[in-house]
RNA sequence: GCCGACGUGGCUCAGGGGUAGAGCAGCGCACUCGUAAUGCGCAGGUCGUCGGUUCAAAUCCGACCGUCGGCUCCA
């Protein structure tokens, strides 16, 4: 007999070569259905693999990560299968599970319509009635080779090639198809009970725009049909968030034809765009930043300095003056440089914190373009600090720190990157990787969990990126955090130390919001537009009953207007109810409803947006109220 | 930039070889109303742009522009 020790730290003892899904079915019936995969000592197993020796199990239902991905893989196998019962022919490439589903890329002459997704659905659901077990089978390299080139598979092929010397082979097989893959997968198909594909896209083999572009096919997939559909209903609400849509409906930016990528902010947009400089310039002050300001257009000459002219120009627009050759910023660095460099430094006044909401333009390709999310032109809240070598980590903390003081406020969940050395990179290994280990050290200092970004960086420094999520939950890198030992090489700035000889500062680029365009795009689906009060565009609506309560309105909004509250008045003739529809539409935070009772009392009813109906108050004590609630930056 | 889909009044959408239709928003009139849509009326579009096919194009074809979903890139 073999002991098995469960998760829950029961150990029970089975017969050797007792399958995972025996031990499962041993435990309950209906544990055993709702298995989909095992980890054993540590390593994921298929459900029919035996067991021989005493092991450690644990039983993974959809309800664990693992679960799902295994599921997910296991439905873009059946997506596989159904494609090429459907289309004989078609060379597979890859087909993993992803955050919410799977996809699968194929080669294939014409391109999926959408009626033939339709019909790859319901063959898969076919697939999935008839049950077929998942089967695993290792073989060697060269069969595995032998079989795939007879197959013609050549993505396969290169993929069995590029595997390590030492890797176990392996297939999988269900029904009449069979694929290269590592595993694990679920028992059966028929475990796949609800599936949905949601879209073609064309994706370049392995990600290289220098090899074949490949039709890749979105699914998602659950073991439940109200699983399913709770799912499509989530997307659908998601983009109900969308900035985009919220931007027009809300009135606070366009983007036109006439200038692809180069948002028109309008005058509500450009209230949150104040407070949050508002609030940025004060953080900044208290925290010992200057401020300055450098100019859009600087000639060739700098940008040749600074190695964006070697590095950077694809991403560049240019111009000419006179008979020079001149660039437009597309960052503020080279700019801070020539203030740095315009007078001597001592060390006894180092760190300078030079901060600059700069207006930078970068060519982004047109396809990518998304909003305010990925725009041409957009504000960087900048900031370069040059220091003293000893000073790099306190500053790099004080930069995390202020980072995550700001996230705080607006209640965002964010993930941290740290990217390393590109291949179009400036600076020996020693300096990169000196400046990557600090950067992994202040990360550490903080105990911030964080991915590595392999050859990620930007040309002249490693970087800590901060990512925020948006309505679908796709990642945008916000703030950042980058150390240069680069350009104050480039451009010889250097400080005069202790000993009176000059020295070389260390510097960093930082942003914290990252772009204001983008911080506000991600804001405005965080909130899905009703954004807090100390924020919002109109803070208060003031809405008469009937055209005989006008006069006391008007006495309401100007109480609000002197203390600064941003207040409309609805003085069209109609009704309550319409009204506060409107305003509910626009997620004013507070509607005031006044009518006869409150021009009486001198008072307001209050109706919060999502509280409903507050009751009256005192005209005064509303204002106390809400004025605390926009000092506190209360999110409500 | 690449792959695919899409582009009809401010918005959401219908129509589809014989020269445009609805709802909402807007404007006017009436109603003077208590917490998410009062009624009636009026006005508004060279159907993304440019070319082609045709007696006739919003409709068919092509190119371009833009948008959306991805790929690649990045704040």
């Amino acid at each position: 007999m073999i002991n098995v020790t469960l998760k829950d730290g029961s150990v029970r003892s089975y017969e050797p070569g007792t399958s995972l899904l025996e031990i499962a079915f041993n435990i309950s019936p209906r544990l055993a259905k709702e298995t989909l995969v095992a980890r054993v000592n540590g390593k994921l197993a298929d459900l029919n693999e035996k067991i021989y020796n005493d092991s450690e199990v644990e039983l993974l239902t959809f309800d664990s990560d693992e679960g799902k991905k295994v599921f997910r893989h296991s439905a873009s196998h059946v997506l596989a299968q159904a494609v090429q019962r459907l289309f004989p022919g078609t060379k597979l490439a890859i087909g993993p599970a992803i955050a919410n589903g799977f996809y699968y890329d194929f080669d294939k002459e014409q391109s999926f319509t959408p009626e033939q997704l339709e019909k790859i659905e319901a063959e898969m659901d076919k697939i999935i009635k008839e049950d077929w077990p998942f089967g695993r089978v290792e073989l060697s390299r060269e069969d595995a080779l032998r079989k795939f080139n007879e197959r013609g598979e050549q993505y396969k092929v290169e993929l069995i090639k590029d595997l390590p010397e030492d890797a176990v082979i392996s297939c999988y097989q269900q029904g009449e198809f069979e694929d290269l893959c590592a595993g694990p997968h679920v028992p059966s198909t028929g475990r796949l009970k609800a599936l949905k594909l949601l879209s073609v896209a064309g994706a370049y083999w392995r990600g290289d725009e220098h090899n074949k572009m490949l039709q890749r096919i979105y699914g998602t997939a659950f073991p439940k049909k109200s699983l399913l559909e709770e799912h499509l209903h989530r997307l659908e609400e998601a983009k109900r968030r969308d900035h985009r849509k919220l931007g027009a409906e809300l009135d606070l930016f366009s983007i036109h034809e006439e200038g692809p990528g180069f948002p028109f902010f309008h005058p509500k947009g450009m209230i949150l765009r104040n407070e949050l400089e508002k609030y940025w310039h004060e953080e900044h002050k208290k925290r010992g930043y200057d401020e300055i300001r450098t100019p859009v257009i600087l000639n060739r000459s700098l940008w040749e300095q600074s190695g964006h002219w070697d590095h950077y120009r694809e991403n560049m627009y240019f111009t000419r003056i006179d008979e020079g050759d001149y660039a437009i910023k597309p960052m503020n660095c080279p700019g801070s440089m020539l203030i740095y460099r315009n007078r001597p430094h001592s060390y006894r006044e180092l760190p300078i914190r030079m901060a600059e909401l700069g207006l930078v333009h970068r060519h982004e390709l047109s396809g990518v373009l998304h909003g305010l999310m990925r725009v041409r032109c957009f504000t960087q809240d900048d900031a370069h600090i040059f220091m003293l070598p000893s000073q790099i980590k306190d500053e790099i903390v004080g930069v995390i720190d202020m980072v995550n003081d700001f996230y705080q406020v607006f209640g965002f969940k964010y993930h941290v990157e740290l990217s390393t050395k590109p291949d179009k990179a400036m600076g020996s290994d020693e300096i990169w990787e000196l400046a990557t280990g600090t950067l992994q050290e202040a990360l550490e200092a903080r105990g911030l969990p964080y991915k590595i970004n392999e050859g990620d960086g930007a040309f002249y420094g490693p970087k800590i990126d901060f990512h925020l999520e948006d309505c679908l939950g796709r990642t945008w890198q916000c703030g950042t955090i980058q150390l240069d030992f680069q350009m104050p090489e480039l451009f010889d700035l250097t400080y005069v130390g202790e000993d009176g000889q000059k020295h070389r500062p260390v510097m960093i680029h930082r942003v914290v919001f990252g772009s204001i365009e983008r911080f506000i795009g991600i804001l405005t689906e965080h909130f899905a537009g009703a954004f807090p009060a100390w924020l919002a565009p109109v803070q208060v609506k003031v809405l008469p009953i009937t055209d005989r309560h006008l006069e006391y309105a008007y006495k309401v909004v100007e109480a609000l207007a002197k203390r600064e509250i941003r207040v409309e008045l609805d003085a069209r003739n109609e009704k309550v109810n319409y009204k506060i529809r409107e305003a509910q539409a626009q997620k004013i935070p507070y509607m005031l409803v006044v009518g006869d009772r409150e021009s009486e009392a001198g008072a307001v009813a209050v109706r919060h947006r999502s509280q409903g109906d507050l009751g009256a108050v005192q005209l005064e004590q509303f204002i106390e109220d809400l004025v605390q609630e926009i000092n506190s930056k209360e999110c409500k």
